[in-house]
DNA sequence: CCATCTTTGTGCACGCGTTCACAAAGGCAT
DNA sequence: ATGCCTTTGTGAACGCGTGCACAAAGATGG
């Protein structure tokens, strides 16, 4: 039976084999003291727990070049996620195949989140279209959206939404790079808490309270 | 002349107020007392200090669905990027149009980058050619890598690397999705800190510990 | 010019998450 | 079966970031 120890996975992952340990012990004791974790076990757990277990349809409203591109992403159907439509505006893509299916007009959109039960749904629309199309997804109802539009969507209480924005990431590593740079000269004005450590996102986040467009 | 309190701005973001004029105090002493925040002077200050008043050229390696899809994405420009060169393997995309800009061959890409004098590249070629590339844009002087492909990079110290996973923006959705669903039936099992709040990225991070595939 | 009012900048205390450290527990060899 | 070794699970302490609360500072009006 294969097992790991909190402490390689610790290592592993650059964390604190103690933290590591509590956290596990919220999921339940599946440790074995003096041998370890079993990998297969705790891999399902922890899969069970975050909801990879289950089927989630989804639905891609607005297919251009990003939509296309989240289609084709592979690593969606190993997590779990089944697209479940495309939908685009333009009469002109529907019946498209992208990412080996037809491209569906907005018109169905009420229909296609019905019949397939879908609660999320991504918008890779133009900005200009996202608000319309996130009101007709929720009344349909969607209640945890994913937004890659530059605009911050209003929704009804109970409705989730995740806003993604591909270029505070460069922004960051821009940031970076321009301490990076700078610090040889300026080694005293330091900005200790708010943007100093190492990176990724998280079920929960950390935005500097103000981010100027 | 235009102002804004803290505590309107702390409104604003959703973030206290008292934190807000802490954070701001790192970067100086700006505001006026009885006053506020000169509006103007405030966004320029920060700009500065998040390196948005200079000019990053950025070179985006594998024009896909997803690389055309970031030359076109119109947020990066307004954030003081600047694309300068589009980078793909195939010979049949060289010259080929993209956002305006012709796509030129992974051949060139050591001359591209010590001519533009870029030290910031997007990787959003297939995972399988995601290392080799990264090491190229490291040897030609690249120190920030922006990485969409599905793989962990290796790279030397002094060089730094955001992975950006588009699937796990929606894994959170879903994790939320399931709690929603599941919360009337199962009130006990309780996972407290690791995965619970509201949403966002930063530049630094909340990673829960371990993430299986 | 003084009084009053508003809002900043910050010392201090509280609270929460992380880390330490150890007792309990299971495995394994003798 | 007994003892030793390893690793878990967790109580308790530490440290750090957040929020409170107030003095200092500037504006504004009389």
């Amino acid at each position: 039976m294969p097992t790991v120890s909190s402490e390689e996975l610790a290592a592993a992952a650059g964390v604190n084999s103690a933290k590591l340990r509590k956290d596990f012990s919220y999921l339940g004791s599946y440790g074995t003291r003096g041998v370890g974790y079993d990998v297969e076990y705790l891999v399902y757990q922890i899969s069970r727990e975050l909801g990879l277990t289950q089927d989630w349809p989804v639905v891609i409203v607005g297919i251009g070049n990003l939509g296309a591109a989240l289609a084709n992403y592979g690593g969606f159907a190993s997590r779990g996620f089944r697209v479940a439509a495309l939908i685009d505006a333009d009469p002109a893509m529907a019946g498209k195949p992208v990412a080996g299916m037809p491209v569906q007009h907005t018109d169905d959109l009420e229909k296609i989140i019905e019949d397939n039960g879908v609660s999320i749904g991504v918008i890779a629309t133009p900005a200009g279209a996202a608000q319309q199309v996130c009101e007709r997804l929720v009344a349909a109802g969607v209640t945890s959206i994913l937004n890659f539009a530059p605009t911050v969507l209003s929704v009804p209480d109970g409705v989730d939404v995740r806003k993604v924005d591909l270029s505070i990431e460069l922004q960051i590593l821009a940031f970076h790079e321009q301490r990076k740079a700078g610090e040889d000269l300026a080694a005293d004005d330091v900005v200790p808490p708010v943007a100093a450590k190492q990176p990724r996102k998280g079920p929960d986040g950390d935005v500097p309270a103000v981010m100027p467009a």
